[in-house]
Formats: structure tokens, sequence, C-alpha cells
DNA sequence: AATTTGACGACCG
DNA sequence: TCGGTCGCCAAAT
């Protein structure tokens, strides 16, 4: 496998389709570390090698701090967007 | 060693 | 929908 779950967290962001997005609850409760905040300090360190815009919050809204350009990568994506939101009924993608 | 911080989540009013 | 609180755990200070 690797040697932390960095990487383990950097190969599932990796894996998400265009037009899809993850959460980080779900991430994390799929590699099993203590909790999605341990995710989102992976992303903010490791996370400019992956498609970072991809992974948002549980309530479908995007990276804080970088929410139009999230927005805007997610809709070249061509994610189900409502406003300024995910629709999360239809875009989200369940890792593994 | 102790405290604060953070690309979070769930719950409550 | 919005804001406040608590729980969570590794890294930073």
């Amino acid at each position: 496998m690797d040697e932390g779950y960095v990487e383990l967290v950097l190969s599932i962001v990796e894996q998400i389709p265009p037009g899809k997005v993850a959460t980080y609850g779900d991430i994390a409760e799929l590699i099993g570390i203590g909790g999605p905040r341990q995710v989102g300090r992976v992303m903010s360190v490791h996370g400019g090698a992956v498609p970072w815009w991809r992974v948002v919050r549980s309530n479908g809204r995007p990276v804080r701090g970088i929410e139009p350009r999230a927005l805007e990568l997610l809709r070249r994506d061509g994610t189900p967007l409502r406003h300024d939101r995910v629709d999360l009924g239809v875009a989200r993608y369940h890792p593994g």
C-alpha cells in the first residue's frame, strides 16, 4: 500500500471522475482515519497535485477560501451545480 | 509539554 | 437558511 494515509487520501481523490464529487467525511470513513479534518489537512498540504476541487464539504459547498476557483473548475467538469452549491444528490461519488 | 489551529461534520435553536 | 456549539485528531506554535 503506502507509507501513510496521505498517499491513500490522494489516491482516492485522483479516482474521482469529472462531474462527480466526494465529501471529506466519506473519504475519512473509507480509509478509516480519525475524522474529516485529517483529510482536509492532507489536502491543504498535498492537494495541489490532485483534483482538490472535486472534494467538497458535506453540505455540498466547495472548499473554503477558494470557492470562486472551485466553482469554475467544477463547472468545467460539468458538475451539477445549484447556484453556488453542488447537487450532491446527483454528483456525489462513492469512492472505493 | 500545553495550547491553538484547521481545505470538517453533526446537532440545535 | 444562518449562526453557534461540541467532537474529532494531527500539525503548528
